[in-house]
DNA sequence: AAATAAATTTCGCAATCCGAAAAATCGGAA
DNA sequence: TTCCGATTTTTCGGATTGCGAAATTTATTT
């Protein structure tokens, strides 16, 4: 069909116009490499070898095909024949790529580009914050403009935990123990606008939290501003940090909120995990 | 041999003698998917940000193929446009093919549960490392929070083994010629504080980790951290890998932190060793 | 040993990829 | 602003090279 048309010469491109928009799309393309890809993709951590014919069905090419992709990854270095065997796996010059992808970068640059997708048309602002000790440390702030919001937070700041709605996302999800241990912990002094909560009032909240998987609320700063929060969970749903982002009260219901904003926030804070864990630890303010 | 058969059947393409292992090493490779393989690697720590040109040059491709490998590696989401700029850069979809390189999930997931049992109060960190060659591959790590800690270790990372905890740990207890065979390995490069030791130094290094049944110092990294370690054996005495421990030098001396941290990784070590031998995966990396 | 399955190689066709060069776009400098 | 230079993006023809089917070798099983 792409033969046809280059035939046609270069007037008629689009005369069927359904057609032209997938046929832009991989002109400028190339084929074998996203091939490649595939075959490289096929390795997961559950199935780490793979013979050449798993490879061939897994990354949908031809054995054939797959045969020379996988000797050409092979000269590469990125994957090695398992001695003794008939089959392949990756080798660890794939870790090296993957740390190109972060290496210099701080949790606030790997998070900074994740929390931009987050704000726009509605959301003012997306936050990415970190428990330290019985505070909120504000890690990174990415504002819609410069205009609005009265009260805002910088990075740097710190919230005592169950006054701050990313607060409230973590410690739903802390260990039982290490919850006894945080709220057991003296806030840094400030100026804060509520008395502190009873400890039954706090453990109803949480309670909430858990279930939901998210916490929202409107902020407790007077600013107008609706806040939604969600952890950021390990592998083994420890909370190593919290997202949240904020629209005005004004702008729409909690209810038309969640339903708008719930699942970006998810994926973001999936990103943001992936990120830490590839990353390793990093001093949260550089 | 393969030449000459093939010029019986299909005429003169290797008429010329000295070309035919050239020819015949390309013959089973896909030119463009080694090209697209270079674009990944153009990109680096030091330069995490490029443009279409830059990638062009360092990849040694013609701009126009450039464009269309970086298409393609932006359409299958390893690389992302940088918003309000010509540059592009590698996303964190390029880590998850690292840690599918990283050998045996099943181990990981086995561990993790009993490293973070040994962090908390005093220990930073705790990290299960095997032996991958020369060098120690660190397959998983704990962490007791983001915040603190400035140099830390990543999941994937090697480091040559003898400047390594675990390492002298695993190395340590190594069958004679297994061990010889290791030390006559070249570690992957990379920057490292020390130069080598000499031969006599390791030996008596590792014999008095032989008899202490652990190795501990201070990191060499300059990350102020004081370090024990201890290996996972299997039944014949075999090291599998290793558990290492981590607390900063301020806060405990040598002796306390032995007193204090010994039981509980030896517990740890043993715990892995049963849960390995329970699971049925043995096998390190050859 | 035979049969079956998988891996590797062959081979011809043409689709695809390449490179050069044109066109469009961006960024400064005047 | 307008112009110029550099970079990015698109075009285009041609031949390279990658593709798939089938043949051959190798291994695995019955």
């Amino acid at each position: 069909m792409q033969g046809e048309k280059r035939s046609k010469i270069a007037g008629e491109r689009t005369a069927v116009a359904g057609r032209s928009d997938a046929d832009e799309d991989s002109r400028n393309l190339v084929n074998s490499l996203a091939k490649g890809l595939r075959v490289l993709e096929s390795f997961t951590a559950e199935r780490p070898e793979l013979t050449l014919s798993e490879v061939a069905s897994l990354a949908k090419i031809d054995p054939g095909t797959a045969f020379r992709m996988l000797n050409t990854l092979v000269m590469a270095g990125y994957v090695a024949r398992v001695p003794d065997s008939k089959r392949f796996r990756l080798t660890l010059k794939v870790t090296d790529l993957g740390f190109h992808a972060i290496a210099r970068a701080d949790l606030r640059e790997l998070a900074r580009p994740i929390l931009r997708s987050l704000v726009g048309e509605v959301n003012e602002a997306a936050s990415l914050g970190v428990l330290d000790g019985a505070d909120i440390l504000y890690v990174e702030r990415v504002r819609a403009g410069l205009t609005r919001i009265g009260v805002d937070i910088r990075i740097g700041t710190t919230i005592p935990a169950f006054w701050s709605t990313i607060g409230e996302a973590m410690l739903a999800f802390l260990p039982s123990a290490e919850l006894e241990r945080v709220l057991s912990l003296k806030p840094r002094p400030g100026v804060f606008p509520h008395k502190p909560m009873n400890r039954s009032e706090i453990e109803a909240s949480l309670k909430n939290v858990r279930e939901c998987g998210h916490a929202l609320r409107d902020s407790y700063f007077g600013s107008g501003l609706r806040v939604l929060a969600m952890p950021v969970l390990d592998v083994d749903n420890y909370p190593l940090a919290a997202v949240s982002v904020a629209v005005p009260q004004i702008q729409m219901s909690s209810k038309e909120f969640r339903e708008h904003a719930l699942d970006a926030v998810r994926r973001a804070t999936v990103d943001i995990a992936r990120a830490i864990q590839a990353s390793g630890s990093v001093s949260a303010i550089a």
